[in-house]
RNA sequence: GCCUCAGUAGCUCAGCUGGUUAGAGCACUUGACUGUUAAUCAAGGGGUCCUAGGUUCGAAUCCUAGCUGGGGCGCCA
């Protein structure tokens, strides 16, 4: 009986299956031929690697009709394992029968060469089957799970917060509307779309953050996190924004800023440490092909403390800078893409800025004594732009409800938000991280549209 | 939404100051080759030059509009 091995299997345990028997199935990667003998890459997408399958005249079946094998074919292969350390690879298979079980015509798109990033995203069902994309999904599945280690090593409680919701006041961004009215079915009064005939009875939109809901259940569980899809229907045409993407956004009760700042500068290394400790050989290959340097860079991450400024200093050093910006940094506005850039480089690594002027953040987040800024922090990479926006929420019930007064959210749709505030309400605090541009960090990939699967931006939903 | 650049073979691109039959490398097909590593060598097939108008004796080339994609800005994660 011979064993039914993965390439992963093989690339850790080839020495002790030396000379013996094996059966392996994945795609073509690549295929030279010679006129008695021949070469084929073979990769099934569970490692990085690809294993070399040589076939012989006299030795390996159906020999002539084994020359036709094309890129992108789908193969068993039965064979010995032999032993190479004098060649460029450890070992190969010599292959006894090889069996087509897909075959691939000769317009496979995927070449054995480089390809553009933009032609890969219009062959986005295929292209996992490249070098890049391999390493990327890899690295984007142990990132996943590397979050949720993180969070239950801490005993943190994992949420499924609702992505359907009837709250559109976050002011985070346009939202998708969810319906089932249709121009047939859809019922007006005085011209207006009646919601009350809608499914829920009233107007739903997807989610655009989960954090409301885990506030309510960090009041509860003390240490909670969500971890899914969110949806911005904002028409951004940039390489880091998606109108679906995931977040990560904890929230912990008894926290402050200080602390949730540690929390996330603690989650960004240890996920970083993951990823490097685990995909060695992806990492090694983005290093080599996508961004020279790579490792060193979240090595340094990793072993040194992230900066903090104030949103005050951080104009400040702008203003003193010897740089010219398109906009002049100015105190008590926001911080422009080219101002955020500019911070990241003069301190040469991740930046919290923190206490911001409270006219240009969120409604829940706390007001600090001077009245004039929030406790709120961003923590700005470089590369990738901002990836963590912190913040310690809004505890006090009465300054909470003056702040929803005087930035216009409707009292009434988050009456239970206001709620928390009067039974128990304690001082907490919560960030959100862009998984999708964390992983742009990490992988060196500087368009978020490579590192989603199927990505969906404005005039985009192929697939 | 605004600004900007691009769209020529399956891919990457040249040709673009208008002028015979539109080119190259890779891929593909056929053949050569006794250890290849994006193998190499030879021959061959392959094009609505993004779309629609316009200028002109003549447009891949110039003009206008649109579509698609890249980059920048704004918004944000």
């Amino acid at each position: 009986m011979t064993m039914d091995m993965t390439v992963r299997d093989l690339i850790e345990t080839h020495d002790e299956h030396a000379r013996e028997e094996v059966v392996m199935k994945g795609w073509v990667r690549n295929h030279r031929a010679q006129k008695a003998f021949g070469f084929i890459n073979v990769n099934d997408g569970t490692c990085f690697d690809t294993i070399q399958v040589v076939y012989e005249e006299g030795l390996t079946e159906n020999f002539a009709l084994l020359r036709k094998i094309r890129t992108g074919a789908a193969i068993e292969v039965a064979g010995e394992v032999v032993l190479t350390p004098e060649r460029s690879q450890p070992f190969e298979i010599k292959a006894r029968t090889i069996r087509i079980i897909g075959d691939s015509p000769e317009d496979y798109p995927l070449q054995p060469k480089r390809h553009s990033r933009e032609f890969l995203r219009k062959h986005a069902h295929l292209r996992g089957r490249t070098n890049l994309f391999t390493a990327v999904f890899r690295i984007r599945s142990l990132l996943t799970h590397a979050i949720h280690e993180f969070f239950h090593s801490r005993d943190f409680l994992h949420l499924a917060s609702p992505i359907i919701t009837a709250s559109d006041a976050e002011g985070a961004g346009e939202m998708f509307r969810v319906t089932t009215l249709t121009p047939e079915t859809v019922g007006k009064k005085g011209g207006n779309i009646d919601h009350e005939e809608d499914f829920f009875g009233k107007k739903t939109n997807l989610t655009v953050s989960g954090q409301l809901q885990a506030e309510a259940f960090a009041q509860a569980f003390r240490a909670v996190y969500t971890f899914g899809p969110t949806f911005r229907a904002e028409k951004s045409h940039t390489p880091t924004h998606a109108s679906e993407f995931w977040m990560v956004e904890p929230e912990v009760a008894f926290a402050d800023l200080d602390d949730i700042m540690d929390l996330s500068e603690d989650m960004v290394k240890a996920i970083i440490r993951y990823v490097l400790a685990h995909a060695e050989k992806e990492m090694a290959f983005l290093d080599r092909f996508v961004e020279k340097g790579l490792i060193k860079k979240l090595e340094n991450i990793v072993g040194s403390e992230f900066h903090k400024v104030t949103h005050k200093e951080a104009v400040t050093i702008l203003t003193d800078a010897d740089h010219s910006f398109d906009t002049p940094p100015e105190q008590g506005a926001d911080l422009a893409t080219e101002h955020e850039k500019a911070l990241v480089e003069h301190f040469g690594g991740p930046v919290f800025v923190t206490d911001w002027p409270k006219d240009i953040k969120a409604f829940y987040m706390r007001l600090n004594d001077d009245e004039e800024t929030v406790a709120a922090c961003d923590l700005l990479v470089p590369g990738a732009g901002e990836i963590v926006g912190a913040s310690q929420r809004e505890e006090r019930h009465d300054v909470l409800k003056r702040r929803m007064r005087e930035m216009g959210v409707d009292e009434d749709e988050l009456g239970w938000y206001l709620e928390l505030r009067r039974y128990g309400s304690v001082p907490h605090s919560g960030f959100g991280l862009g998984f999708d541009r964390m992983l742009m960090y990490i992988t060196g990939v500087k368009n978020i549209r490579d590192v989603i699967p199927f990505p969906r931006t404005p005039k985009n939903c192929e697939f």
